[in-house]
DNA sequence: TAAGTTGTTGACCGGTCGGCCAATTAATTG
DNA sequence: CAATTAATTGGCCGACCGGTCAACAACTTA
């Protein structure tokens, strides 16, 4: 927004993030087809060139700009995963610790929601590998408990509640259009 | 594919089909900015030219696209709601149809997640309130005949509906990375 | 202070994009 | 059969794309 003064001290990594800031706004917003270095370099206040100085090229900052927001993303869930001892209770606080944060990182349902169409996963695969393998791992172990019911696959469950999150939100606004006054403390409930 | 022979007889519909075909699953699988018209011209052994013909613009074929896809979607939804008296069973079997018809027909699936993403949702916007609307009514009637609980809001409830079969399709390929042999018999019990 | 490193810029490049148009050819009309 | 209309083509346009480069300015080092 706010063009550089001309003798601005340097600050690379200042500029780094206002770039990352910038195409992260613009891409989640439009995707990456529709959005061009131009608007992205502009927006940041910034040259293009400095977009390849830091990123060597479009997909860079695009990648760039998608693993952060996963890797935040994969290390709050973690975080979650082994802090707790499987139990049903286990269970559904992790669900609601999940589903809120991505009510307050909705740039994380986001960019979710573009790598799934796009289909371009490969670069978190290993990590979300990893993620969906404890999640499996704790929900086996309480059905081991006797805590969950043990008919159902829990890879499946586990799938089963990520999407539910992730795509509450990704509707939300959808649901808006009928009627705006619902807040959010029901959907909690179910 | 295949290049037009050099006299073969004209066929002005057959071209548009051809080119609207190209255009989905291109649109579809890459999205609008990803695609360039070039690209479905050559798929659709047309000359580029001809889309602006039939189309307009690029947005003109994109339009096209995505109201075909989702008319026909209202069109079976409509249908299925007609028909039925509300209940709880012609709930559940309403459910089961659009998760069956969705499974059949994974274009839809996509055209919907690209219309949410990219929020260009006006071009559909009347049917699908409509669409709406009469779901929420069969739901309220049900729930005035004391077939399903009233502490839920009907709207809520078909929506949650609607969102859960689109998005285990749209999660499907995702799941399939842990493991490929599960079918789709055993979501429907779900 | 001088030399070297690095952030930053604007000008520029080839390529492709979406879109346009005149010309040609097939169907339609009278 | 002309005359008209509609389908189809290839060539072309200006704009913008992502990317490169040489030059410069600010820091770092010695």
């Amino acid at each position: 927004m706010s063009p550089r003064t001309p003798h601005a001290p340097r600050d690379p990594e200042a500029t780094r993030a206002a770039l990352i800031e910038a195409a992260e706004e613009i891409f989640l917003e439009k995707g990456f087809g529709n959005t061009s270095l131009s608007q992205i370099a502009r927006r940041a206040g910034i040259t293009k060139s400095l977009i390849h100085h830091y990123f060597g090229s479009k997909e860079g900052l695009w990648r760039e700009v998608k693993t952060r927001r996963f890797l935040y993303y994969a290390e709050q869930q973690m975080e979650m995963l082994q802090v707790a001892e499987p139990s049903t209770e286990l269970l559904k606080e992790s669900v609601v610790f999940y589903f809120d944060f991505l009510r307050r990182n909705p740039q994380t349902v986001r960019v979710l929601a573009w790598m799934f169409l796009e289909r371009d996963q490969k670069d978190c695969m290993e990590v979300d590998a990893e993620l969906i393998a404890r999640g499996v791992e704790k929900i086996a172990e309480a059905q081991a408990l006797g805590q969950i019911r043990t008919d159902i696959d829990p890879r499946f469950i586990v799938f089963v509640f990520i999407g539910l999150c992730q795509h509450w939100f990704q509707d939300k606004e959808h649901f808006k259009e009928s009627f705006g006054t619902e807040g959010l403390g029901e959907n909690l409930d179910q």
